[in-house]
DNA sequence: CGAATATGTTTTAAGCCTAAAATGATATTT
DNA sequence: AAATATCATTTTAGGCTTAAAACATATTCG
């Protein structure tokens, strides 16, 4: 332990450079590939990711989902979800009703088509995420699949740590 | 190999869920870390993430970039750096000048007060990072260096063939 | 030289995104 | 029952982002 002058624990400056290494080269995976499924997703279907994972998450359920669900799942903000409902109600694809039960509640979920046009939008996709992880061995593909699941582990716990 | 009936290759749909899976991870991390640094870069320096970006970018210049270096290097369109720079300069983080021998280019660089104040923010930023990553040995983050080291060229690979 | 081409930047139009305030509905407390 | 709190959603204001078109300057080549 080393301690300044008036005897009190003293920070020194680690280094922590692998870190954040590590969390470039992250970011730069993730901004490269979600890059490329956007203009995939784009000159095939004329669709943006956004409308894509909003309605992947629909497809995953027959009843539909309320604004506040794919809300947290998508990780993102209640006005985004208002926003790119309201846009995917108008193309077609999704129906917007209010509950039976709490009329604060709407309550969204693919329509026939949008389910359709999902579903093959969907197929493709998987294939192109193949491909671009084509290199990895399914040894891999298990390795980083473990990695990933203990750093989202620490960042929650770091997240929390910092919201009490 | 399958054939079909007229003697010629055809696919198989595979099963390429854990490829699907492994994407669906890495994505959930990096918006589970990217959404932390975000928080604390605005709460404690009322500061947006690409300003940080793009500042440190420039801190490792002593003569600052040509708009389309900062482009290339962030991943990000042209146009979009325009008006990030423009919001830099205002404040007094930027400096940006036309280049002498060729009045297209516009040159940008820290302003002292921007140099300063970005090491402060990059000093604090790299002790959240530390504490998000804190849960991994470092072997572990040596073997994610690997994977996504090998990740990043895969995708790379994928991406110039479809730009052929 | 001068026209064609290439390069660097900005503008435009549209969409995505957030935090915070506002709205409207339900639940709880007094 | 009225006041208060909580909850789900929408609105607002501002910033980020892109692709494509427009603009400005440089370079190349007939």
């Amino acid at each position: 332990m080393i301690l300044d002058s008036e005897t009190k624990a003293v920070e020194l400056p680690e280094d922590h450079g692998n870190e954040l290494r590590l969390w470039l080269r992250l970011l730069t995976c993730t901004t490269l590939i979600e890059g490329e499924v956007r203009s995939r997703l784009r000159e095939r279907f004329d669709v943006t990711l956004p409308r894509f994972d909003l309605m992947a998450q629909l497809d995953k359920v027959p009843d539909g989902m309320t604004l506040s669900d794919v809300s947290k799942r998508m990780m993102v903000s209640n006005g985004n979800v208002t926003g790119l409902v309201e846009r995917l109600v108008v193309s077609g694809h999704l129906d917007r009703r209010t509950s039976d039960t709490d009329r604060r509640v709407q309550v969204i979920r693919l329509t026939k088509t949008g389910r359709a046009e999902f579903r093959k939008m969907a197929a493709e996709h998987e294939t192109w995420i193949a491909d671009i992880f084509s290199d990895l061995t399914p040894k891999d593909v298990r390795e980083l699949m473990r990695l990933l699941a203990k750093t989202k582990g620490s960042a929650q716990k770091s997240a929390q740590k910092r919201n009490l």
